[in-house]
DNA sequence: GAATGTCTTTGCTTTAAAGCAAATCCGATT
DNA sequence: AATCGGATTTGCTTTAAAGCAAAGACATTC
């Protein structure tokens, strides 16, 4: 499994046969609870990591609330910021949603593979310069755009399959509220307000896109 | 002064010295006017490069309002998305704050150099992780914290010669404001509500801060 | 089938931020 | 010395977001 997926990503793909064996030879297999706590925030957590299975979530938590900035499901590689700058402290803390299974490994195991290819590095900062753009779009979400283009934005990724028919809420209030930065009452209302539009269909269990047009306006205000 | 420039930088510094003629060959020296566009956001823009003069301002616009990211000064290094991911769109605007001169690098001429080696890979990958971290705090500020606490920060950083004695107000209400995200009236109060605290004594061109633990428990809300 | 706990929904209140407009100040320039 | 223009300051209004509290809807457990 852990072979399959390392051929399969950009960044393990282009190794010779030797660096190829001696990735797998460190790395450390680990598994994680649902709702368990990976590494915790400002904590010093050395590792690169791939996700075999399950989902991890980078919550950034402050006064009570918290932020879920990214997720990464199974075959995405991320790392603790210390495993490139020594005891830098996580300015997230990394979850498991599911019940999870990683691959780590430690600096002492990787730096010597990485510094030796060229295409590896590469690859690895062409990961990092995807996350930044990721970091930049939420970012300009929570500078410019009001909590009605955030939901906007979230239904229209989250819910895409819900245009032809209804499809379950799996997600609750207090985590659709996570995800944009605010809070279950705020979301539930705008949502509400979303259906007196005419852009949803909306009940206690179940919700239904009628025109993406409406929500892609609100989305659209700042990027367009 | 390129040469000393690239030796005191920690992701060329360890170049053998083929490479390092080869990098200082293919650099393209450019210079800009105070306010000039040096690259549009949206825009493809494949170089790295590095400040030899001036200061550059990493910007993001939206509907009128506009937020001043970062900055780069002399000897930093910066690049655009599109130098790793073909066409990719700038996040930001690049402008010259003052007359600025750079040294810029395409793609072609310094790929091979990066891809050769490791050393400057790695110490690159830093770098990315460094910026990560940096935009990591401005999403804290910008999800967690009110626009008094961003203000704060604000002040205790670029006015932290202003303890003992008043210093000249060096940024218009609207500079600050592009800084915080928020707009120049909004600026103004919470100066002088600052000041009614006893954090900072302030007139219409100069200030003081009196009471730095004010303002830093204004800030901590977010990070104790 | 009663009880409990978690979510959702809604009403009402409070606070933070923004927007608009006018007044004032100050420096630069004529 | 007078004028002009940009920047600051302040008052007042409007809007967005959050906070608090209570009620309702299910699902699960005992």
């Amino acid at each position: 499994m852990l072979e399959e997926l390392l051929t399969h990503h950009p960044v393990f793909t282009c190794l010779d046969p030797d660096s190829h064996k001696a990735v797998v030879r460190s790395a450390i297999p680990k598994r994680y609870q649902k709702g368990e706590c990976i590494a915790c925030h400002a904590e010093s957590w050395p590792y690169l990591f791939l996700v075999e299975m399950g989902t991890v979530q980078a919550i950034k938590e402050s006064a009570g609330r918290s932020l879920l900035v990214v997720e990464m499901d199974q075959g995405e590689i991320f790392w603790g910021v210390s495993f490139f700058i020594d005891n830098a402290p996580l300015p997230v803390a990394l979850m498991a949603k599911a019940e999870t299974s990683l691959y780590l490994w430690s600096l002492d195991d990787l730096k010597p593979i990485i510094l030796n290819n060229g295409r590896m590095s590469w690859e690895l900062t062409r990961l990092m310069i995807n996350k930044m753009q990721y970091a930049s779009e939420i970012l300009n979400e929570f500078a410019f755009q009001p909590i009605t283009g955030r939901l906007a934005r979230l239904l229209l990724d989250h819910f895409e399959d819900a245009v032809e028919d209804y499809v379950a809420r799996d997600m609750t209030l207090d985590e659709m509220a996570a995800r944009i930065g605010s809070t279950r009452e705020m979301v539930c209302r705008h949502l509400y307000h979303f259906a007196d539009q005419g852009a949803i269909l909306i009940n206690r269990t179940e919700l239904k896109i009628t025109d993406q047009t409406i929500l892609k306006e609100l989305v659209g205000k700042d990027t367009q």
